[in-house]
DNA sequence: TTGTACGCGTTATCAT
DNA sequence: ATGATAACGCGTACAA
C-alpha cells in the first residue's frame, strides 16, 4: 500500500490509536491495553504509550469504542417524577459521579401509565445500549422494569424509599423512621390531633412515610383515627384540597404531616386563604426539602431527603468498577433527617 | 461460505443491515438508502426493502452510525442556569421536540465562571461529536461559546432574551416589551412609585427586562429614581435583601417589579416578615411563571415567559432537516404575556 | 509481555 | 438505480 497523507493534511483531525501506536512504536493492542489498565503490561511500555498519548492529547473515540464493545459510555437517568427539583437534584448528583471519567448522562422521561412503559424503555435501552440506568421514583418501584433491565443486559440502580432490591441494585432511604421521628416531634411538642396527607396509593415512599406516621402516633398511645388521614398524589393542589377536608374537621387537627413538601405547601395555602395561622393555629411538617420549603412563610419544618447524596451514590454504584476498579464501597442506605423551621409550634391551650 | 446460524441461536441477537440485505435480495448500500431516504430509488426496490425491515424488526445501529458518521445522534443541552424549575421545562420541551426520533438528549452542566470553560466544552463536544447543542442562558449569551461550536462543527441554537445571533441559531422571547407592558399595568393600577429589582450584570435578559421597566416609566412620565432600582442575582435570598432595602425607604414603593419569580417570591417572603401585606401594602409582579407564582400566598402576578416552546423551537431547528426535510419554519421569536394573579392592587389612598 | 488479523454495523467511493 | 469494497476507530482471539 502507498502511505497516506497522514501528515499536514490531517492536522486537524484528531489523533487516533494508530497515531499512538505508531509513534510509541508499538501495536494498536498495546495502546489498548494502556487504555484499559490492563495489568499484563510492562511498566516501561505503559509509561511510554502513556507519554505519546499526553503528547498527541489523544483520546479514545467513544462512538469506535460503543461499536466494538457493544455498550455505550452512557449513563440513563429514568424517571417519571413529576417535582422538578427532585428531577434536577437527580441529575446533578449524577453529574457529579460522572464528572472526569468519559461518561455522559442521558435523560429519559416516561409514562407510567402507558401501556407501551416497557416496551418503550426496552427498545430504547436495546438502541442506545446504554452502560447503565438510574431508576427514580416512583418508576423505580416497577419490579418489571428492573427485570427488563437485566434481560436486555443493562446495569441499572434503583433509587427508593426502601430496600426493594440487592444493594447493588438499590439505593434507598429510611422514611418510615424519618417520619416517625418528625410524628414525634409533633406528638412532643404537645400536639394530640394530627393529621396525614398521604401520598398516592401504590407509592412505595407513601406507604414507608404513612408506617412511620402510624408508627408514631401508636408509639405514644394515641387514637389513629381514619378520618384525619387524607390523600393526596404529591402535587400541591391536592395538598390544598386535602388540606380544605382535614382543616374542616371539628374538632379540628392542630397539626398535619405531608408526605412531601408540595402538599406541605398546600396545607400553609389553604390555612392562608382560612385565616387559620402557621404555626400559631397550625402546626405543619412536610417530606424532601425541596427549595420551596424554605421559600414560603413560614419555611417549613421538613424532613430532608438525601436525594443528591443518593443519586451520586447510585451513579457510582454503577459506573465504580470501571472508574475506580474493585471500589463497590458505595452505601445502599442514606438516611434522611428533620429539618426543624418556623412552621411548628405548640398547640393554642384553648384548642387543645 | 456456509450460512451462518441466524436461526433459533441468534434469536436474540439484532437484525442488523446485512441480514435485511440478504432477505430483501440487495446489496447493504440498498438498505442504508432507503434508511437515509435517498431519492434515486426504485420504488419497487424501497418497498420490499421496507417490507423486510418490518417484518424483521430492524433498526439501524446509533453506534454504527455514529462511527461511519462520525457524528452521534445526541442532541446536547448546555446550560448554567441555577432554576430547577427553568432547566427541567427546557429538558421537557427538548424532548418533546425530539419524541419519536432517533435522538436523544444529554445533558451537560458548565461553570460560567471557571476558566475552563471553553476547553471544557470544546472537549466535550469534539469526543461525543454530538449532533447539536441548545444553549441556555445566561451561558447562551457567550458569544465565544457560539464561536467554539461552529469551530468544531457542531450545530447550535442559542435560546435567549433577545436576538443575539441568526434566526437560524436563535430562539428568543420578547422580554423587554413583555416587561413595558407589566410595569404599565401597574402604573395603570395607579401606582406612582415603583421598584424594580434587577437581575445580576451581565446577564441579557436582565438588561432586557430593566430596558422594558424604563420605557413604561418614562412613557408614563414619571421619575426614573436611582434608589428604587435595586439589584439581585436571581435568587431568592437576594430578593429578600433587595426588597428589605426597598422597603426601608421613605417614601416607600408601592409596588414592586422583579426581574424573575423567585426574587418575587422574596419580595413577598421579606414583606411578610414585616407584616406589610400583599398586596393591599404592596404590589408585586414577577417574571417567567415558574410553579412558585402559583403557589404561594398571594399566587403571584407574572410574565409568563414561553420556555418549554422556545426549547422545542430550538430543538427542532436542531434536527428539523433530519426529521421533517424542509421543515425550517421553526419561529425564532416567541412572546411573552402578563399572567393577572392576586398579588396586585391598587395602592391604598393613605399610601398615595 | 506483545503483535496479527479480524469483527463490530454502518456509510462513502466509485464503479456498472 | 444498484453493488463491491473500503473506510470509521477500537477491542479481542489467538498466535508468537
Amino acid at each position: 500500500m502507498a502511505d497516506k497523507d497522514q501528515g499536514a493534511s490531517a492536522r486537524a483531525a484528531k489523533p487516533t490509536i494508530n497515531d499512538v501506536a505508531r509513534l510509541a512504536g508499538v501495536s494498536k493492542k498495546t495502546v489498548s491495553r494502556v487504555i484499559n489498565r490492563s495489568p499484563l503490561l510492562n511498566d516501561e511500555t505503559r509509561e511510554r504509550v502513556e507519554a505519546v498519548i499526553r503528547q498527541l492529547g489523544y483520546v479514545p473515540n467513544p462512538q469506535a469504542r460503543a461499536l466494538a464493545l457493544g455498550r455505550n459510555f452512557l449513563v440513563g437517568l429514568i424517571h417519571d417524577n413529576p417535582n422538578a427539583q427532585m428531577v434536577l437534584n437527580v441529575q446533578h448528583g449524577i453529574l457529579e459521579a460522572l464528572a472526569g471519567t468519559d461518561f455522559e448522562m442521558v435523560v429519559r422521561p416516561v409514562d407510567r401509565n402507558s401501556s407501551m412503559l416497557l416496551d418503550d424503555v426496552r427498545a430504547f435501552l436495546e438502541r442506545q445500549r446504554l452502560f447503565g440506568v438510574v431508576l427514580l421514583p416512583p418508576i423505580s418501584e416497577n419490579d418489571a422494569l428492573a427485570r427488563l433491565c437485566d434481560e436486555v443486559g443493562c446495569r441499572y440502580v434503583r433509587m427508593g424509599s426502601a430496600q426493594l432490591d440487592s444493594s447493588e441494585h438499590m439505593v434507598a432511604s429510611n422514611d418510615r423512621e424519618a417520619v416517625r421521628e418528625a410524628t414525634a416531634y409533633l406528638i412532643q411538642s404537645g400536639h394530640r390531633l394530627i393529621g396525614l396527607i398521604e401520598g398516592p396509593d401504590g407509592f412505595r415512599s407513601a406507604r414507608e412515610r404513612r408506617l412511620g406516621f402510624e408508627d408514631a402516633i401508636k408509639a405514644a398511645g394515641l387514637k389513629l383515627a381514619r378520618s384525619l388521614i387524607a390523600g393526596g398524589n404529591y402535587t400541591f393542589e391536592t395538598g390544598v384540597t386535602a388540606a380544605n377536608r382535614l382543616l374542616d374537621l371539628s374538632p379540628r387537627p392542630t397539626a398535619i404531616f405531608a408526605s412531601n413538601d408540595e402538599m406541605a405547601a398546600g396545607i400553609v395555602f389553604a390555612a392562608r386563604e382560612r385565616g387559620i395561622s402557621v404555626p400559631d393555629d397550625l402546626s405543619v411538617i412536610g417530606f424532601d426539602d425541596t427549595p420551596i420549603a424554605a421559600h414560603i412563610w413560614p419555611p417549613l419544618t421538613t424532613v430532608r431527603w438525601p436525594i443528591v447524596s443518593m443519586a451520586r451514590s447510585a451513579a457510582r454504584k454503577l459506573v465504580g468498577d470501571v472508574v475506580l476498579p474493585g471500589d463497590d464501597s458505595q452505601p445502599s442506605m442514606l438516611p434522611s433527617m428533620l429539618v426543624k423551621r418556623g412552621s411548628v409550634a405548640p398547640p393554642k391551650p384553648e384548642v387543645a
